[in-house]
DNA sequence: CGCATATTCTAAACCGGATTTGGCAGTCCG
DNA sequence: CGGACTGCCAAATCCGGTTTAGAATATGCG
């Protein structure tokens, strides 16, 4: 299910384009930024390090395109999911469901999601910067996200939605820290995380 | 408040030791990890590149030792402030008063803790791996908390606390990617953090 | 088809930054 | 004072990202 799997009709540099970002995006997912070497890439795409600059600017570049399919993948994937609710469906229903398609996407269904996901906190901080934007679109939706909840009544009134928003999507975020397979499962974490940010823990 | 600061009847060595960590460690903070070369630590620390492999390893092991004075320091932090609470003080209360300084120490108070926070992710995965042990410790503290407010009966009983332990602190760390000094206070997001992990969004 | 041109790729050179090396200057005893 | 150790510097080396020169391949057109 590569991202970039389209190859007709296309330049053939174009193609390569898009081996060499599949195979980056891999790559970054399995061993991080730091331990990433282009030769690394290079190999797995079936070409050679100093070839990949044909088609990227740098390692940055390179990166930055991994990043951006990330996220943009993962955005889609949580409103397609969302959107396919039952009309009528309670906001809490569409929150776990963006909670547990987020996690699911990022955690195991796409290399390029998997990949920003790891890559974003080891990434120097200028790259990050220019990553912004989407995640601030990202966030966006969130924010509608909650402040529908509210508007219908579902969560309380006294919240800074946007601590709130940034404290979920960090419990979520961070579960990719120590996520692994096997032991619960995502529906497990997800079920949980949605309980515990609507109804609290407090006995 | 250096860490490093005790040059009493040491070794000439242990005292330049101590430069370069302090120098590193507000390196770190300032620049991240992959923006800091070597010889900004030097010079920072009055010293050269090469010198510094006489008290180090290697750059990695450098870094390791800034991050481990980071989260030792956090870490008793928290414990001491916990610990100081008035004897009888509800769990409530002590969670609170760990969230609260976590994130104080570590977002404004001490170079060690903002490198470590702002480095850990970004480092490679090995240096992580090595680091694990200590985050375990300061994990392990934080699910005895909790485990107190749940024996007390101060929280649910149904919740699995690893996850929730995980859910909190992630919660607390992403607050570092995003803080900005102004605006809002860290005792009112430590607050707001409190109160819905506690009571929920729940109207 | 067959050439002219543009596109794509390779191999080797280059460069910055981490690491290694060799040696020099103190210092600490005897 | 002499020998051995400690702490440090300057230069050499190594590694991986980047640039370059040009070879190989594709594309467009008569």
């Amino acid at each position: 299910m590569a991202r970039a799997a389209a190859r007709q009709g296309m330049r053939k540099s174009e193609a390569t384009r898009l081996r060499i970002l599949d195979a980056a995006a891999r790559v970054f997912a399995r061993r991080g930024y730091a331990d990433t070497r282009l030769s690394d890439i290079a190999e797995e795409a079936g070409t050679f390090a100093g070839s990949i600059y044909y088609h990227f600017e740098s390692r940055e570049e390179l990166v930055e395109a991994v990043l951006t399919l990330g996220v943009t993948g993962v955005f889609e994937a949580v409103r397609t999911r969302v959107e396919a609710l039952p009309p009528g469906s309670s906001h809490r229903t569409r929150l776990t469901a963006a909670i547990e398609t987020h996690l699911a996407f990022a955690l195991t269904q796409d290399p390029f999601a998997t990949a920003n996901q790891r890559l974003f906190a080891q990434v120097p901080a200028d790259i990050r910067q220019r990553q912004i934007h989407l995640h601030r679109a990202y966030g966006e939706y969130w924010r509608k996200l909650l402040e529908g909840a509210r508007r219908a009544g579902e969560i309380r009134r006294d919240l800074d939605l946007s601590v709130l928003r940034l404290q979920i999507l960090g419990a979520v975020n961070w579960t990719v820290e120590w996520y692994k397979p096997g032991k619960r499962s995502i529906e497990q974490i997800a079920a949980q995380l949605a309980t515990t940010i609507f109804d609290g823990i407090a006995a």
